[in-house]
RNA sequence: GCACCCGUAGCUCAGCUGGAUAGAGCGCUGCCCUCCGAAGGCAGAGGUCGCGCGUUCGAAUCGCGCCGGGUGCACCA
């Protein structure tokens, strides 16, 4: 139940009320009335900006509408009062027992609580973490994988039918890069010397590669031409590479639902099937490109290619699908591949690249949109680079890698829960400071630790209290007298838990993950100022030992807090911690 | 030269798709433990929301133009 909608459904019936009764007149349009709560909590519990909204339209005065619609309001018994403020706001006050409901939800529906039926069964397929299958993931990656996995979680959440996928870069030239760099590996392997050149792999993750191929092959391979083994050891270094990728999104608590293979594209029809659905649209011509504007890039030359028109579909330059010597072009497998993905029949898709990939928005959304006939909306998440600190300074080497950081070295030094929640404590399009050092610090500015904590501290009062004697099941406290719960701080509390469905359904619709993790960090700030009244005000410390009926109704609140913190967590794909150690 | 992203308190960042007096953490100042976890809480100081026009009853939010920072810009992936 997200009570703002149901407030809003009633603020949109009465309009309809007043429409029937000649008040306003027929035909309006409500797509921006909205009800929020207000800034200020001394204006009430909710606010709506119908009146304002609407005066145009009606061609009335705001205050008058308000005035009207807050006579109908009043006579809901749900409304304990409606105020017309400032220039046509109306400021609603609610009957108490319709915030408490919020709590008995929690209560009943455990990390389910907040759980939305928004998005209707529809399938979005969520790709993200696809880096190319030539060596481990690096700290880059391990944001875009975090925040797709997240993302994926959030909109399973919000209700819609989720796949997520990792597209598998094997087609293209670094495979072959892959391959040369394993087997220098391979010949280290069988005593010789590795020649490893500058544009080969130097990473010692492909030692182990060596050592296998020497295992399959023994030396048989030695002095043997690139012609002899190049294929074999293609496939055989990128399923090792993926063996090592998918332990690490395991280290991280990523599980993909579909591995891709750009590989099977080629040779399968699939490219040319892609091609063709967009030539049989008119978007494929033999052309020539115009030269980039400002300085040319060296050794610039016109060529004739086979161009995909995507400025029909919002791209600035159409975009060549096949190389001069009738190649394709990287971009060709990618058209084939989320071709592939519309026909696989999702409703949604969403890619979620680095920074770097952003030059490459426009036209893949371009040949999406050509692909689906504008049908499957395509969103790309860009996530922006990551810089990494120990205790303030840049934190740069890899013993493993050498030239940049791994997942491995920063899962292995803080967890996997804190580094997802710290991933995530940023817009994905702003850039993230990563300090290990402070990642694992227990104190106010590590928004993980504060978070965990009040969900620590609400599982040790229920302990507490079961100690006690009480019985601080769900249950039991499902049947508590909530209206006891009268202090201010108790209801500012109720009204934040009141938030979560609504922040849920805005974070789902707008792709934004972070929004739960700045939510978590509000709702557990509340609490530890709820908590911290007990030491100021004795009686309102949680547990009452003369009054257990006031004790049930307060421990039927903080768990309710507890319950919202691990539904958000869970989401996140962070654990919440039981106590702090 | 073009495209995309960013510009909010001294620093790092939120800001609920246009709402009321713009928020949080850190840092700074001052308070609060005869303990349900002070690993915390309360209060104060601190802002021309990069600049300028425009749309609107109403703009940090939308549009246009500048300024500043980042990223990417022909067959490489």
């Amino acid at each position: 139940m997200n009570l703002f909608a149901e407030i809003k459904t009633l603020v949109l019936e009465n309009l309809n009320v007043l429409v029937t009764e000649g008040v306003l007149p027929d035909g309006l349009n409500y797509a921006n009335v909205a009800v929020e709560p207000p800034r200020d909590a001394l204006h009430g519990d909710m606010a709506t900006n119908a009146a304002m909204v609407l005066a145009k339209p009606a061609k009335m005065k705001p205050r008058d509408i308000a005035d009207a619609l807050a006579v109908k309001l009043a006579e809901d018994p749900r409304v304990l009062s409606a105020d017309v403020a400032g220039p046509g706001f109306l400021n609603l006050r609610l009957d108490p027992a319709l915030w408490f409901g919020i709590v008995i939800e929690a209560l009943s529906n455990g990390t389910d609580f907040g759980r939305s039926k928004m998005g209707a069964g529809v399938k979005v397929n969520v790709e993200f973490a696809s880096c190319n299958p030539t060596g481990p993931l690096h700290v880059g990656h391990t944001r875009g994988a975090v925040f797709g996995d997240a993302l994926a979680g959030l909109l399973d959440f919000a209700g819609y039918d989720v796949t997520r996928e990792y597209y598998i870069n094997d087609g293209g030239a670094q495979v072959d890069v892959l391959a040369r760099s394993a087997y220098e590996r391979y010949r280290e392997a069988n005593g010789l010397e590795p020649e490893i050149v500058e544009d080969l792999y130097p990473g010692d993750y492909l030692i182990p590669v060596g050592e296998a191929l020497k295992e399959k092959y023994g030396d048989s391979l030695i002095d043997q031409s690139e012609s002899v083994w190049l294929e074999d050891l293609r496939e055989f270094s990128t399923d090792m590479m993926m063996d090592l990728i998918r332990s690490d999104l395991a280290a991280l608590g990523v599980t993909m639902d579909v591995f891709f293979s750009e590989k099977s594209l080629y040779g399968t029809g699939k490219i040319e099937a892609a091609l063709d659905d967009l030539d049989a649209k008119g978007l494929i011509y033999e052309g020539v490109l115009e030269p980039p504007k400002g300085k040319l890039p060296e050794g610039w030359e016109a060529r004739e290619q086979t161009l995909f028109k995507s400025t029909e579909h919002g791209d600035d330059v159409d975009r060549p699908v096949k190389k001069s010597d009738g190649d394709w072009t990287y971009f060709a497998p990618d058209i084939a591949y989320h071709y592939d993905k519309v026909q696989r029949g999702f409703d949604e898709l969403i890619d979620v690249f680095g920074a770097d990939h952003g030059g490459y928005v426009k036209r893949m959304k371009a040949a999406v949109s050509a692909l689906s006939d504008s049908k499957v909306p395509l969103d790309i998440k860009l996530c922006q680079l990551v810089k990494l600190y120990k205790n303030g300074e840049p934190f740069k080497m890899s013993k493993r890698a050498g030239t940049f950081v791994l997942l491995r070295d920063v899962v292995d030094q803080v967890g996997p829960d804190v580094t997802r929640f710290i991933m995530l404590t940023r817009k994905n399009d702003a850039p993230l400071d990563f300090d290990l050092a402070k990642a694992l610090e227990q104190s106010k500015d590590n928004p993980v630790f504060y978070v965990q904590y009040a969900h620590a501290r609400v599982n040790s009062v229920l302990t507490k209290a079961g100690n006690a004697g009480i019985d601080a099941t769900d249950t039991a406290l499902s049947s508590s007298d909530l209206t006891l719960l009268k202090h201010p701080a108790e209801l500012a509390l109720t009204q934040k838990l009141a938030e979560w469905p609504r922040l849920l359904e805005t974070a789902g619709k707008t792709h934004e993950p972070h929004r739960i993790a700045f939510y978590l960090y509000e709702l557990a700030s509340e609490f530890h100022a709820l908590q911290h009244l007990g030491k100021v005000e004795p009686d309102m410390r949680f547990i009452q030992t003369d009054c257990p009926e006031q004790t049930l109704a307060r421990l039927a609140l903080i768990r309710a807090v507890a319950v919202a913190i691990a539904a958000g967590l869970g989401i996140l794909g962070v654990t919440p911690a039981k106590e702090m150690r």
